[in-house]
DNA sequence: CTCAATTCACTACACATGTAGTGTTCTGCT
DNA sequence: AGCAGAACACTACATGTGTAGTGAATTGAG
């Protein structure tokens, strides 16, 4: 099961249901409607396009409307998308890509900790 | 100037570029030829594209031949990129991303040097 | 029971992308 | 001069994506 390729509007729709899970249509698109101003047929034809993808699973609330949750986990999805853009972007190098990020960036005292303990065991033996 | 959207395929041709420029449609070719397989004629329609979008600029050879080279800088494009990808994917949040980067990749002893230093310089003041 | 609101299935349509093919022009070789 | 091969312009066409609209089915409220 490879992991489903989604596009930028979907990853909005599958944050939403990674946060919190089942929900129907119309919630998807009362709650995203600040930020998105999505139709409800623009957020159906996305779900329908996720469920083909197998990247969204659907079921039925009480109601009996149809209610959909993700059928692959973030983790995947994230290590899918950051190895095809550590391919794309930085051919395949972690450390490039690593430096670039690390600049540029604001951390916290205990995030350069943590950060510095999980390079630690990186290191190549 | 916004930075180029760059499609997978026409990173592959910016790359060849970024590492050496000017080059000519069909020295293009050849050189990818053996990891794309890619048409001339599909190598000119990326060359195209890209010169429309802004990411290449055209020249001539001594034989009158159109040459290409990058005008945007690498530097440029990964940026652009990046905060895209970062936005997408973590939501904006760097600290994880650089912990999903940073898990799973083996580094040397001097990788991880200089990325410590790097982290120090970004300590939030 | 009836009508409006909700849900859903289908359809639409423009633009991006991957991947060429066709036809025309130019140019160096014989 | 004439032709083969390279270079270029234009066209093509399927699939993905963003963003809906239309019309049918269902269901709860009065």
């Amino acid at each position: 099961m490879p992991a489903p390729d989604i596009s930028e509007s979907e990853w909005i729709l599958m944050e939403a249901l990674w946060d919190s899970a089942p929900k129907t249509a119309s919630e998807l698109t009362r709650q995203l409607a600040p930020s998105t101003h999505w139709a409800e047929n623009t957020v159906r034809t996305l779900l329908g396009r996720l469920v083909e993808k197998g990247a969204l699973a659907v079921g039925e609330n009480q109601s009996g409307t149809r209610t959909y949750q993700p059928a692959v986990s973030r983790e995947t999805c994230v290590k899918s998308e950051g190895d095809s853009f550590l391919q794309r972007v930085f051919r395949g190098a972690a450390k490039p890509l690593l430096m670039h990020f690390a600049q540029g960036t604001k951390l916290s005292p205990e995030d350069v900790r943590e950060l510095k303990k999980l390079l630690d065991q990186s290191l190549k033996s």
